[in-house]
DNA sequence: AAAACGTGGTA
DNA sequence: TTACCAAGTTT
């Protein structure tokens, strides 16, 4: 068992010269640009949030800029950062904010919470990295450097466990600076170093404490993970659907939506569901535009 | 609790 | 080229 000076003083210390400066970390970012960062980040990849993140703060510098706009602006402005259904709630979440909030993102995780589009993770994330507060934080980045470097597996399991949560918890410095510096750091590690194909272990900073290290890289042998199929999906035509719509200024005829996705069936099908998700509003007889 | 939900980069 | 993966949330 690893104590816990092992783990914490090389990790920060590693942290403190490894860490990437980004746009939403460091004092002059505003909780606002913490949270759209967060949004953007859920499942999407670092190197393609940055031009969307830039390019919308500087158009809604704060949640009343944009509670102002018409939810389709948010759905534009997402870009083909993928889940759009995200800006619909990062839109809904900043009604909420000038509604019930003053215009301020709340900095507790409760009041996070309640907001649409945040989760646990997000939640949390946001509470410790725009206000300093004290939560665990578990995205798959910390998950995967946990299950290795203290349970010494690949991988975590497929769902969040309580042991795991129990462990995530016990590591986490009682002094809220130093638990939000642990928080960030351990993903950063997972982002940088402890990735999930092909870690640099020779560059680990606690590759001395590592549990899956000293066990001889043992492979993942957990039940298997899936595959997200794409060709011909619905998702693959909605994302069609959606960007035609995205492309244009104003409504589209349906006959250009027709000739985005050949199967009519699917087409008419995932045309309706866009609809019932807000994504879409029909604004004529035959045609569609953004919410 | 499992499935749905976008998109593009990398090996 | 196919498979895997990326700071999850919702129903």
């Amino acid at each position: 068992m690893a104590s816990m000076s092992d783990l914490h003083d090389p990790l920060l210390r590693w942290y403190d010269d490894h860490a990437r400066e980004l746009p939403w970390r460091g004092p002059q970012a505003s909780a606002w640009s913490v949270m759209v960062s967060e949004f953007m980040l859920q499942q999407t990849p670092v190197a393609r949030v940055l031009p969307v993140h830039e390019a919308w703060l500087a158009r809604w510098p704060t949640p009343a800029d944009l509670a102002a706009e018409p939810v389709g602006e948010a759905v534009r402005a997402w870009g083909r950062l993928g889940y759009p259904r995200r800006a619909l709630r990062l839109h809904a979440a900043a009604v909420a904010i000038v509604a019930d909030h003053g215009g301020e993102v709340p900095s507790s995780y409760d009041d996070l919470r309640a907001l649409s589009g945040i989760g646990d993770y997000t939640a949390a994330a946001i509470a410790t990295f725009a206000f300093g507060r004290r939560h665990v934080v578990l995205d798959t980045n910390v998950r995967r450097v946990l299950a290795r470097v203290v349970q010494g597996v690949e991988l975590p399991a497929p769902a969040v466990t309580k042991a795991e949560r129990e462990v995530a918890a016990e590591l986490l410095p009682l002094d809220e600076p130093t638990a939000a510096t642990w928080s960030i750091a351990l993903m950063e590690l997972g982002a940088l170093v402890c990735t999930a194909t092909r870690p640099r272990c020779e560059a680990c900073p606690v590759r001395d404490a590592c549990a899956w290290r000293a066990a001889g890289h043992p492979p993942y042998d957990g039940p298997p993970r899936k595959v997200q199929t794409w060709a011909g999906t619905d998702r693959q035509c909605r994302g069609r659907l959606l960007a035609v719509l995205r492309d244009d200024p104003g409504p589209v005829h349906r006959s250009r939506l027709d000739a985005a996705w050949t199967e009519e069936a699917q087409r008419v099908r995932c045309l309706a569901g866009l609809v019932a998700d807000g994504l879409v509003v029909p604004a004529g007889p035959d045609t569609y535009a953004l919410p």
